[in-house]
DNA sequence: TGTAGTATCTACAGTAGCTATAGCTTCAAG
DNA sequence: CTTGAAGCTATAGCTACTGTAGATACTACA
């Protein structure tokens, strides 16, 4: 009947949907604050913790590099700056997203033309291996920046 | 007079566009064979090799991870076998990268969002903050994925 | 032949953003 | 009181490189 309401870091996890060791690396580069600790050495948050925790969870999910949701994070601890700054920042990963987004296309339609041409014969005839070989048989070349799929 | 043109390591990756550690980390990971040595432990290469990194280049600058240009290399190497399996890998890579940019068009259409809704006031009245601190803002809360940009 | 400057060598550390593991302690429920 | 889950620290691993340190080799020029 106790009824125990303490924020362990599982708790925070659940309610956060963050891994129990995604926090502690969080605390561990200075992203969230350290918490206070139980007898037995145990994390205990507060609400306000949970709160923190959802702005990175959410920056993270819309593509913002750490670095930037430090400085987001410190943006919102000042609210009566201008958001000249946090706007900014959000430009930024737009441009990254829109650079992204199109270099991913070329990327598509360079595969797309790869399988169209493979005839489906022996790898000795095949247009996939023979354009991975040979680059100027590319449509496009400007697809020389390595990407990365994820 | 001598008209030296030994293949040194950096030679390969002045004609490959590939840095002089990236071709011994190639090596090191077993995509690239071990080339002979000159007298004083300098690598020696050969036009094939050239061809090889090239292809390795290739493919990486179209996405594909390493592993997948190992499978590729593998199948280059047997021109006798039907060619399914390179198709394979490439209509892979090719489902990745669709997938990959309608995820980043979502994450663009929200960012977006969160800009043409910032008034430009102080961060206490910003949109931007907001909506990064309240998921449930959020017009379509599908990218609960966590992205890199690059 | 001497020497200066560049290239190469090995080995290791660092990058981003986690994730997983090992070996231990603590907690909560029955 | 016991058992199983949850927590703790510390460390290693993931991808695909990139950078560094300190030593050695090579090349060109005087």
């Amino acid at each position: 009947m106790e009824m125990e309401r303490r924020l362990t870091i599982g708790r925070v996890a659940l309610a956060t949907g963050c891994k129990v060791q995604t926090i502690r690396y969080y605390e561990q580069i200075g992203l969230l604050r350290r918490p206070s600790r139980s007898e037995g050495n145990q994390r205990l948050y507060e609400k306000t913790d949970i709160e923190r925790l959802s702005f990175i969870r959410h920056a993270r999910a819309l593509g913002f590099p750490l670095d930037a949701i430090r400085d987001l994070l410190s943006l919102s601890d000042q609210p009566d700056q201008p958001c000249e700054a946090a706007d900014a920042i959000v430009r930024s990963q737009l441009a990254e997203v829109t650079r992204r987004i199109a270099q991913l296309r070329s990327l598509k339609l360079e595969l797309e033309r790869m399988i169209r041409q493979c005839a489906g014969g022996k790898i000795s005839d095949c247009r996939v291996i023979e354009v991975l070989g040979n680059h100027a048989l590319c449509r496009s070349a400007d697809h020389s920046q390595a990407v990365s799929a994820e």
